[in-house]
RNA sequence: UGCGGGGUGGAGCAGUUGGCAGCUCGCGAGGCUCAUAACCUCGAGGUCGCAGGUUCGAGUCCUGCCCCCGCUACCA
């Protein structure tokens, strides 16, 4: 296959929090195993991802911990950066869209899709009345207006909905509202918004979505739930929705000419996708010089722009961002947008437990941050895949972890690179043994060997993480079963050549799954390296024949490649 | 009410165009000893949510029903 040219990107996170283990699952573990695959591959990659900053909550993060929006985004970016870091998610960029290094071409680049699509007549300028809380100045989203149920006569109701009754309704209809901010008793004000008509975009939506059903070329079809609900909500028909909103912080709605605008910023959910083209601008001019360079990812059509996500982001990537694409007009739509379900923690009964911030406490396992300080990134790596939520949700559980890298990483992938490699230092001086004569079953595991490249490749193009890992795990299965059956501790004493034969065999097995494990467990895969004592420069190609070592061939100092975890009873 | 997802051996899940019900873990019994008591073999265990229908044949298609989870926040 040739060499193509990729923009992969993962959802951006919100700047007000920690990440935890369901944020990896979700949208970063898949894409950087799928980037590190391209780039095995050889293709041409770019890892596009960074911190999503602006919008009303980071403001109430910054009201409620006494700070400033700037400080309160700048200071979780740079943790959530040290988290991926730590799990060796590696971006080309981590950018922010307020962050000091790209605010000021993300503004300018944001602003220029706002006014591109503003020229084309596609926003409606609309004045509705809203709820706003004089004491801290400013307009209330609804969902941080609290008040009774108009219907069930409900305390605690949320402007947009009672949790009670499960009606919604309109802010204003709520029996004496109260600012969850300030507490006050908000006023009623008109403002004024800058709506987009996504209504005019669903025949077009319509048949770009369902060319997605089917595979095209060797861009694989997209994951049935997610176009299902994208299609249901077009048959529901989409609405007009503001792009604009009453805040400070944020990217300032480019009308100087129009007093309505005065005080206005981009809809969060306007600027952050654009955060992506932004980011890749800001690569491009760290790296090409040349920001505009960013054209040739995001407007050729020759490139092809895939976006992994949770599935909270669904509307947002799979109906929202693409009528934004096509209201701009100069953008190519996106060839993929990869959706995983939401993880929760499996509590001790079994009972699903959402991984939220006000459930866990600080210290809790599952945040990155914590993990990292107790296990090394690649367990956790091969555990989160294994249950990838692909298809429907999955729950995290922390015995379930452990005993998964004992029983299988351990077990299987490690155990078979550890009495491979100790066999041949003990009995092979530490040298790959000659090949000698080789017999049929000889023959059938190294024939295998290519398939199972060229089989696990394609599972991880059509981003069958999950499936593609479980592959990999019986291809070291089979390495096992062909250890035994060859007995090569008996054959030692019998037939020393045939005890060549398998161990090279068995070291050439290894060599490979060093290779095909590379994109879920990097870390490993180094290490491997080191054991095989083969250079690391360009060792990873996703290319059997590369993949291959020499008889006479000196390896590194045996040592365990995975470690075994205490399980506590 | 509506929309979307799901209900498969003890647990977690796969099941593409309908064709003898699979995988991993766990469990039981053997084997092996190179290996992090790791590995290998065999086995037990399922009326595929319920009831109909189409078909030579359905987990897989159609109809009706039941149950669980989202569609609201911190959030992927």
């Amino acid at each position: 296959m040739a060499q193509r040219r990729l923009l992969v990107t993962a959802a951006l996170p919100y700047s007000n929090g920690r990440l935890h283990v369901g944020h990896i699952a979700g949208a970063y573990l898949p894409a950087d195993i799928y980037v590190r695959y391209l780039r095995q591959r050889g293709d041409d990659v770019r890892f596009i991802c960074g911190s999503d900053d602006n919008g009303v909550a980071i403001t109430i993060t910054a009201a409620k911990e006494k700070t400033t929006p700037q400080d309160v985004c700048g200071r979780y970016r740079a943790r959530q950066e040290a988290d991926f870091d730590g799990l060796g998610i590696r971006f080309d960029i981590y950018g922010g869209t307020h962050s000091p290094e790209c605010v000021e071409l993300h503004n300018r680049i944001s602003q220029g899709f706002f006014l591109e699509t503003h020229k084309k007549g596609l926003f409606t300028k609309k004045t509705t009345k809203q709820l706003y809380d004089a004491q801290a100045g400013k307009f209330l989203p609804d969902r941080y207006v609290q008040g009774t149920c108009p219907f069930c006569k409900h305390g605690g109701a949320y402007g947009d909905q009672c949790e009670d009754c499960g009606r919604s309704m309109d802010p204003l209809a709520l029996i004496e509202p109260r600012s969850t901010i300030t507490g006050s008793t908000p006023e009623v004000r008109e403002t004024t918004h800058w709506y987009l008509r996504l209504g005019e975009f669903e025949a077009r939506l319509k048949v770009w979505l369902e060319s997605k059903r089917e595979s095209s070329g060797d861009e694989p079809a997209w994951r049935e739930a997610t176009l299902n609900f994208a299609l249901g909500q077009i048959k529901a028909s989409l609405p007009e929705r503001a792009m604009t909103r009453d805040l400070e912080w944020g990217v300032p709605v480019p009308l100087p000419d129009d007093p309505d605008a005065a005080g206005k910023v981009l809809y969060v959910w306007f600027d952050a996708p654009i955060g992506y083209v932004s980011f890749t601008a800001r690569y491009c001019e760290r790296a090409d010089g040349d920001w505009k360079a960013y054209e040739r990812w995001w407007k050729d059509p020759a490139c092809r722009i895939i976006h992994f996500i949770g599935e909270d982001n669904t509307v947002f990537h799979a109906l929202t961002w693409p009528a934004m694409l096509m209201a701009e007009g100069s953008f190519q739509l996106p060839s993929a947008v990869v959706v995983n379900a939401f993880l929760n923690e499996r509590g001790p009964d079994g009972a699903m437990l959402k991984l939220s911030k006000s459930r866990m406490g600080d210290d809790s396992a599952l945040w990155i941050e914590q993990f990292l300080k107790g296990y090394d990134p690649d367990p956790l790596r091969y555990y989160l895949t294994s249950i990838a939520p692909e298809n429907q949700r999955g729950a995290f559980e922390m015995r379930e972890f452990l005993a998964r890298n004992n029983d299988e990483l351990v077990a299987n992938l490690g155990n078979l690179f550890n009495r491979t490699l100790t066999f041949a230092k003990k009995y092979f001086d530490n040298k790959v043994p000659e090949a000698g004569t080789l017999a049929d079953v000889d023959h059938e595991l190294l024939a295998a060997l290519p398939a199972a490249f060229e089989r696990i490749g394609h599972q991880i193009e059509h981003f069958h993480f999950k499936a593609a890992l479980a592959d990999l795990m019986q291809v070291a299965r089979s390495g096992n079963q062909y250890f035994d059956a060859k007995q090569p501790w008996a054959q030692r004493k019998t037939d020393l050549a045939g005890c060549g034969t398998t161990i090279h065999v068995c070291l050439q097995m290894i060599r490979a799954l060093t290779t095909l494990m590379a994109p879920f467990l990097p870390f490993s895969a180094t290490k491997a390296l080191a054991l095989l004592n083969v250079p690391a420069d360009g060792a990873l190609a996703w290319d059997p024949a590369s993949a291959r070592l020499t008889a006479g061939h000196p390896l590194g100092e045996p040592e365990v490649l995975v470690k075994k975890l205490d399980i506590p009873e």
